[in-house]
DNA sequence: CATGTTTTGATAGTAGCTGTCATTTCGGAG
DNA sequence: CTCCGAAATGACAGCTACTATCAAAACATG
């Protein structure tokens, strides 16, 4: 996402040596598959040691697990006019940033959602980042509405958002959001509100 | 749950084989914390080998995340009169089982959850049973609405449903899931369709 | 009781992950 | 440029979850 060049050596050493063991990483994940590739085996591929590898990822699951998106999304509905009612301003966020990528990130997140496919434990680590975006809109959403942050009102529009994003984000569902797809979760909450309304 | 016991000597030995192991891993784990046991002393303490305990268990995940009360609430749901709207089937089925619940029962829910708030790698796994949940009740409220079981009506709301009730099962919520909570869900539901007009 | 099947235990091995400590690499002060 | 303190690295040892294999024991059935 954003690039920032960072001012000394060392960090940017540290950068590109982190760059380094997660591009290895990836390569080898998708050439023999994830269980099938060791740590040493991807250490070895960006010419550290296993120790240094263990070091900048906690763990080998943490290699997939970076996510710049969630965070950016929030802000783009931040800055949605604060007239705009809050879901179209949620939708809004969430189509600005995935506009935004450049082809080369969409890549690159569909290689990593292939591997969340394909292996279970990467898919239960992804669901729990999911379940703290929640907590991430229910604060935007919060402000919008001008409630405390835990308020009850503005958890419910989260986990109800992403639940039905959720829903459109599975395993084997074609995860290109764009336009059309905007008009699928559009029309989705529609009958959503409607199955609501005997309450 | 339905306890019904099985007919042949050897069935009833594995049941009680894997009672026993469950029992002595919640009690350890209570007692020193998850990661500080091993499956070693689980195997140990339930009198049976470590390559029992795999026999029994697929990993040391599984023994806390056996789940018997997604099912019965689809059923619960089913039984519901065919008359009766989506969402009130949907939180009439949930309130019957949890109503029925015995307070052991309830206290080992009740361990068990915190266990998943005091160990990630477990709330992980929940997580991803808590989306099969998700295919599940989809499955019904297709059902009710006489669409086809991937209809995105059906998918969307099961996605919501549960992404609220995820709101109020947090860690720290008390899991008590009376006639007051459910309230506080119905009303939750209904800002949330409030929230969804302007659609 | 004799048979075949299922369950179990012992053993050995792999790989993820942690901790420690000496060595190297880097940034800044003189 | 040089030296010094701090940060990064690598080598090593160790623990534990998990797998694979195979022989022994427990059970079911005739």
């Amino acid at each position: 996402m954003t690039t920032e060049v960072p001012a000394g050596l060392r960090e940017r050493k540290k950068a590109r040596t982190r760059a380094a063991i997660r591009d290895a990483a990836m390569r080898l994940f998708t050439e023999q598959g994830y269980a099938a590739t060791t740590v040493e085996q991807i250490a070895e591929a960006a010419e550290v040691s296993p120790s240094t590898f263990f070091r900048y990822f906690p763990t080998k699951e943490d290699v997939v697990l970076t996510d710049d998106v969630d965070p950016a999304v929030v802000a783009a509905i931040r800055a949605q006019p604060p007239e705009t009612p809050v879901v179209d301003a949620v939708l809004a966020g969430m189509r600005q940033v995935f506009e935004q990528l450049t082809e080369e990130e969409w890549a690159g997140e569909r290689r990593r959602q292939r591997l969340f496919d394909e292996v279970p434990d990467l898919r239960a680590r992804q669901l729990q980042q999911t379940v703290a975006a929640v907590d991430l809109l229910a604060g935007v959403i919060a402000e919008r509405l001008g409630r405390p942050a835990d308020a009850d009102e503005a958890r419910t529009l989260a986990g109800a958002l992403v639940g039905v994003t959720l829903t459109f984000l599975r395993p084997g569902e074609a995860v290109s959001f764009h336009l059309e797809d905007f008009d699928r979760v559009r029309r989705a909450l529609i009958s959503l509100r409607d199955h609501l309304a005997p309450l």
